[in-house]
DNA sequence: ACTGCGATGTCCT
DNA sequence: GGACATCGCAGTT
């Protein structure tokens, strides 16, 4: 049995950039009855308020996006496309809105549970590579939207074997309207990434 | 392997 | 009316 350190309020109360690569290799425990599902994150992108026309905080607070202006460490759970959800973590002082969207997570425990979720026809890491991918797997939906992730069934944690890949940032992904920036960050080289690195080309 | 497209709530101009 | 922090399916190369 391995030691795991859970993380508290001061964890997500950092700068927006920062919160996004510390939760790369944390744990995300969701307690759903008896069952314990955990997964590591490996994909995510920080969203910010100021001067960042890609947040959903840009144009200030909303029915919607109202959670990213609460205090860190809330979930923040929308609804894209009028289909999917996806989560953040709500990242700076209450009253700023900023979060970090997780888009990739490795599933540990509880698979047997989201592949339930996600649907007979999905297979291998499909299970949870992607934003939208991992609410289906977590039974994430507005029902957890604004709740806080340092409770009893849903919470973070370092794991005790904190060996870690590589972390590798790029562009985010889907975004057309704001000027991009390299805020999208993952482990190199993790099959739970939703888009992995373009391969090295010579010539266009 | 890649490309196009439908699904459609919420917020924007 | 149009865009959107997406996904899964169908059709094509």
């Amino acid at each position: 049995m391995t030691a795991q350190v859970l993380l508290g309020p001061a964890f997500f109360a950092q700068g927006t950039l920062d919160l996004a690569r510390a939760l790369l290799g944390k744990h995300l425990v969701r307690k759903v009855g008896d069952l314990t599902l955990r997964g590591r994150i490996v994909e995510v992108e920080a969203y910010r308020q100021d001067g960042d026309a890609a947040a959903h905080s840009f144009h200030g607070k909303t029915a919607r996006n109202a959670v990213m202006f609460g205090p860190p460490g809330a979930l923040y759970v929308y609804f894209i496309y009028g289909v999917h959800y996806c989560m953040n973590v709500v990242s700076e002082e209450a009253g700023i809105g900023a979060a970090v969207l997780i888009r990739g997570i490795e599933p540990l425990a509880g698979t047997r549970y989201m592949q339930q979720q996600r649907g007979p026809n999905v297979k291998g890491k499909d299970l949870t590579n992607g934003p939208a991918k991992c609410c289906q797997a977590f039974n994430i939906g507005p029902g957890e939207n604004g709740l806080s992730l340092t409770g009893d069934i849903l919470y973070l944690e370092t794991p005790a074997t904190s060996a870690l890949e590589d972390i590798a940032e790029s562009p985010r992904i889907g975004i057309s309207k704001a000027t991009e920036l390299p805020w999208r960050f993952y482990l190199e080289g993790n099959p739970y990434v939703s888009k992995p690195p373009r391969p090295f080309r010579n010539e266009p």
